[in-house]
DNA sequence: CGGTATCCGCGAGGATACTG
DNA sequence: CAGTATCCTCGCGGATACCG
């Protein structure tokens, strides 16, 4: 690691600090739970029915992610039935920012998506 | 479509606004890509040596998505040799805040994830 | 309730070669 | 220079079943 970072500040094996961030919540699923997780702490059925389209693998496997980075905690409470919590750590919460930024975007232009992709389809016809 | 938005703003068929954004800029290039456009438009190979990782291919298939969502476009020039520049929409500027907060969260924290992995990775053995 | 375990298809994405 | 075209692999992610 000689090089004196390009253009941007390289660090921790990415060539672009936006690399290390999509890293982290590009996942299929991790900004969604990200953001159901700003608020409160939620339990992982919860999670699920707040998430439709996501099946139970596919939840633990990314909620493992993100707590194997940091940026999740798996509250266990030892009892019966089973209660498990999950709540972003303070690592997790500088996160908040960027969550937010997409939820805003996301409200103003989610329907200009569908339409231009509705246009790019109809032209390939 | 008669529910009434469970609780984010639904549209365009996402359960959640984020859902929409990650749609766009989840690629696993596409953040990066946008980054290099935010300042200046940029050649095909002059991006192809600002992102090492990536391939040709995977160039061309993300730049032509981000094109079908009307986020970049695509200026080619009549000349031989060929000259294509891409450049963000007006559209694809709306994107500039999310991935200027990806771009700060990555420079300040991206070495605490690689920092992160190696832990758990190292209480894996 | 909150998970694993297992099987499997499919498509994202890499490598290489060729082209206008 | 800026791409297609083709082939191939790997692992994401769905479906289903079972467990503490």
């Amino acid at each position: 690691m000689e090089k004196h970072a390009a253009d941007c500040g390289t660090q921790g094996g990415y060539s672009c600090p936006v690399e290390a961030t999509i890293d982290i919540i590009g996942g299929k699923w991790k900004s969604v739970i990200l953001f159901h997780l700003i608020d409160e702490k939620k339990r992982f059925n919860e999670l699920r029915r707040l998430i439709p389209g996501v099946t139970q693998r596919m939840l633990t496997l990314q909620l493992r992610e993100l707590e194997r980075d940091g940026i999740v905690h798996r509250e266990i409470y030892k009892q019966v039935p089973p209660k498990v919590e999950y709540r972003l750590t303070a690592f997790g919460e500088t996160l908040i920012p960027i969550i937010h930024q997409m939820m805003n975007w996301g409200m103003s232009y989610a329907a200009k998506i569908s339409e231009a992709r509705n246009r790019s389809a109809a032209e390939k016809l």
